[in-house]
DNA sequence: CCTGGAGTTGTCCTA
DNA sequence: TTAGGACAACTCCAG
């Protein structure tokens, strides 16, 4: 039998700044590099359709890069590593940390388990930037506001961990059927799997061109640009941090060297802000492990949603006759992404205007976005939906008519998912019900025929969401 | 212990 | 036309 130790791949999808696989090149035992592709394990939601393509992409390019010898296996974690124990002599198994709260709980029972068995066992943080156990207020309890978490909590604690230089491996070689990525059946049958991944480019060296885009041309302007979703002023970068293909330790210590430059200064603030808001979703998760299906305001259990499917699927398709919202809806299903300020405006059309339960958007987002992730999306629902911790207030209600007007002046975003409002002069182009029908007529935009009707009035539906946020008052 | 001030991303009405 | 206040309640922290 061959000697081996192990390094399990889960949410690091990267030989660069892999803290375990660091420390297992310097034990001297070849590397058996492992993928299980676990869909069995009851309480971890199953990944979304989206968050499968992207995953074949990401595995089959980790697999190049190992020069075809990343073991791929599909299963129950625990039997797998019954089965390989049976193969090889397993000296040593590291692996990077998870940090939803039953995962947590199942790697510390397979960690016990085969401790028993004689394997030595070594986890590290290979995904965020500080241990949500080590932030925590005076009193010992953690923090439920974003800012003294941030400010105080993490950026007064000790430093994130410098990013570590890939090392030299020693990797186990395998006979050539064990990486077969397509016997995962991740992707997709439809059409819809290969446009979505047309303007992806789901590798390492992807990632690392976005990165060094981003730093070079837009992070000047990310502060104030980063609300304009015709700009390219964000990273785009979250899709490849939710596997890992990059790290947050990389991002953050690079983003560090522009601080002392005055021009970046407060853009590299903000960005490393935002990098603060994805440590605070993995944060309110771990100390409030209900966050992915409960409020995390107990009284918004008695909120009235409504239940209404139509509501849901123009929502989901992007035909509720808002431009702005129907945009976004449809960036999503085309490309996998949606901008943030418009995440931010159909979230808040979902769960203010129509007044769906936030967990209909949730899992959408799921199911829809390469960058789906449980603790951010469900932190970012709440968020909008006013049921979080630090969450907007009730009374912020995105007005999707001048969130348009004021963040896509020119209609540039809008019209690039919606060519059918291409010709509507930029006055009428979030409000088309309101113009005059010679200007519809001449834009050959015809309500009801090829753009929707408004599914619900804005002044009215916004009324009725203040009335119904005011009856769970206390 | 108390007290005051501040807090990611808005909107609408009034003067 | 534009600026300011109301729209809450609570958490956290500095003094």
């Amino acid at each position: 039998m061959k000697k081996v130790s192990v390094n399990w791949f889960r949410r690091d999808l990267r030989l660069e700044d892999n803290p375990s696989l660091n420390y297992l090149s310097t034990l001297e035992i070849p590397i058996l590099n492992l993928f299980i592709f676990e869909d069995d394990n009851d309480q971890n939601k199953n990944i979304g359709r989206a968050g499968k393509i992207w995953l074949h992409y990401a595995l089959d390019d980790l697999n190049r890069q190992l020069d075809n010898n990343l073991l791929i296996m599909r299963g129950n974690a625990d039997q797998i590593f019954k089965k390989l124990i049976l193969r090889y002599e397993i000296k040593f198994i590291g692996w990077n940390r998870c940090y939803e709260p039953w995962r947590i709980q199942r790697d510390k029972k397979l960690k016990s388990n085969l401790i028993e068995m004689g394997i030595k066992i070594k986890t590290f943080n290979g995904s965020l930037l500080w241990e949500p156990w080590k932030i925590l207020k005076n009193d010992l309890t953690p923090y439920k506001v974003y800012s003294p978490f941030y400010k105080r909590g993490c950026l007064n604690s000790s430093p994130p961990r410098i990013p570590e230089k890939k090392k030299k491996l020693n990797i186990c070689q395998l006979n050539s059927n064990f990486n077969n990525i397509s016997q995962l059946n991740l992707l997709p049958q439809k059409e819809w799997g290969k446009e979505i991944v047309k303007n992806w480019d789901i590798s390492r060296s992807g990632a690392e061109k976005l990165m060094e885009m981003f730093f070079s041309k837009n992070l000047s302007n990310y502060k104030e640009g980063r609300n304009f979703p015709s700009f390219r002023s964000v990273s785009r970068l979250s899709p490849y941090i939710q596997c890992g293909q990059i790290s947050v330790n990389e991002l953050w210590f690079e983003c560090k060297k522009y601080l002392d430059i005055e021009i970046f200064k407060t853009n590299a603030e903000h960005f490393m802000s935002e990098l603060g808001w994805r440590e605070f979703s993995y944060y309110l998760l771990y100390h409030f492990p209900f966050i992915n299906t409960k409020n995390f305001q107990k009284k918004f259990d008695n909120f009235p949603w409504q239940k209404n499917d139509d509501f849901i699927k123009k929502w989901q398709k992007g035909k509720t006759g808002y431009p702005i919202v129907d945009a976004g809806m449809r960036e999503l299903r085309k490309t996998g992404y949606m901008h943030n300020r418009v995440r931010m405006i159909v979230g808040s059309f979902l769960v203010k205007n129509l007044l769906i339960d936030w967990r209909i958007g949730e899992e959408w987002f799921w199911d829809n976005l390469f960058d789906a992730d449980i603790a951010n999306n469900s932190a970012g629902w709440q968020w909008v939906g006013g049921s979080g911790a630090d969450a907007a207030p009730y009374f912020r209600i995105f007005n999707p008519i001048s969130q348009g007007q004021k963040f896509d002046p020119k209609g540039e975003y809008t019209k690039l998912y919606l060519p059918e409002l291409k010709n509507l002069p930029s006055k009428f182009l979030f409000n088309p019900w309101e113009a005059p029908s010679e200007i519809r007529k001449q834009a050959r935009v015809s309500l009801g025929q090829n753009y929707p009707f408004p599914i619900v009035d804005i002044k009215d539906s916004r009324n009725k969401a203040l009335e119904a946020f005011k009856s769970i008052k206390i």
